[in-house]
DNA sequence: CGGACTTTTGAAGTAATTCAAGGGGAGTGG
DNA sequence: CCACTCCCCTTGAATTACTTCAAAAGTCCG
């Protein structure tokens, strides 16, 4: 029943949602499929856009390297995400890394075959401009919390919306699903993962979160989401 | 002629680029014209997203507003840009206000009206999608920015961007085409116009910038370049 | 020529980075 | 099962790039 679970999984994409089941086993039928183990890279940065994939299982990051070696992380990929997006909207080359963080399984089409997919189904070339637009939201909303906010406030930010995207109830919290290494916060948060660390710290011993070696869970999400909002009262220096 | 040389406007916007002239001539028959004189609003951020335009002559600045009074620029539109792409890509409100910064004239269409376009003319929808992907990107490229470099370097890649995107030559170099105050540099560099003030002052004593009351004009591009890209020996502490 | 914006510049303050060093945890291989 | 090693994490202390505070000087416009 591999070919009906993967309709299933089409369907649920957030750029294949809403279209018509004929139309999905074309789509289907031109598409392949691949796994990547946990570190294998997907794209990189500056390679061709040449394909793009969804999300069937797994779980992503995309990067963005400079020069001298810094990275940030631009977000991460869950199931039902497109990843190298690039490839429908005409660059010729990737913009960033793109890796599994855990063991991931991809559908995957061509440029060509995806070009020629979505100018037959405008409902798909529908879908690409919802989602690209959502994406340039998040991107001018982190813009501004990395321009307008402290780095307590950003972390904070930053878990919170890991925890939207991928978290999980478990009787100590939410748990965010994915290996997570107070570098990598750090990369998303605009700061260091010295300062990550001494704010989870911080917040440990107030019994916010609850983290271990690449992982957090989040114990009190009323008081980060105080702390995200800049309205909680700041110990001075509390770092 | 107004009606003719409306048509060669669309025609050269990123977002009708290419469509059949008959196309066009119904996109035009179904649009309304707007002015707007420097310092009017076009769109508050979170109203309702209920029109689309694109930008005929003038220029505009999109920002958004945290609750505090802070306030970052997100972009500048020049002519043949779209303002309020949240109109096509679904969203209920508008992320950000947006705001003209000369005696601008624009070309509009109602939210209804633009779906059913995108919807008829393929090539639009495209449009769309490169549109949106090179802002995502743009996006993408400044949160890279804004997280790895040191303010002296991101004030030079706004500058830059700006001379790339409304750089007029003139006698004594690339001058950005509208007025721009310390402030808004600031905004768009994330930091403060005191800081940019100092820099510009420190440029201007090198020679590389000529600067005035909401005023800037690039005299040494090369030597800017330099600084934007790092590499420029930092004097200990320029400021 | 008054008044509202801009811009400049000095001095003080500080949030966060950088530097430095040590302490676990988890897997591996003997 | 223990020792070894590679990561990852933590924490102190020193440093600094930038902000904040403060005040004054231009500059444009009606």
């Amino acid at each position: 029943m591999e070919y009906q679970t993967d309709l299933i999984i089409l369907e649920r994409t957030e750029l294949f949602r809403g279209v018509a089941v004929q139309a999905l086993r074309e789509i289907h039928a031109v598409s392949y499929r691949k796994r990547f183990s946990a570190g294998e890279i997907i794209f990189r940065q500056d390679d061709a856009a040449a394909s793009l994939y969804v999300v069937s299982v797994g779980r992503l990051r995309a990067t963005q390297t400079v020069p001298d070696g810094q990275q940030i992380i631009i977000r991460y990929l869950g199931p039902g995400e497109v990843a190298g997006y690039t490839t429908l909207s005409g660059a010729a080359t990737h913009p960033g890394s793109i890796t599994a963080v855990d063991d991931s399984y991809l559908i995957g089409w061509s440029a060509d075959t995806i070009k020629q997919i979505m100018s037959e189904h405008t409902a798909i070339a529908m879908n690409a401009i919802v989602l690209l637009g959502a994406r340039y939201r998040e991107m001018q909303l982190r813009l501004r919390e990395l321009s307008t906010e402290r780095v307590e406030q950003r972390i904070a930010h930053t878990i919170l919306r890991l925890t939207a995207q991928a978290g999980r109830r478990t009787v100590r919290g939410v748990e965010i699903a994915f290996p997570l290494t107070r570098q990598d916060l750090a990369e998303m948060s605009g700061t260091t993962l010295h300062t990550v660390s001494r704010t989870l710290s911080a917040w440990e011993e107030e019994g916010i979160v609850d983290c271990g070696r690449r992982r957090v869970i989040v114990a009190e999400m009323d008081a980060l989401t105080l702390i995200a909002a800049g309205t909680s009262p700041r110990l001075p220096n509390r770092l």
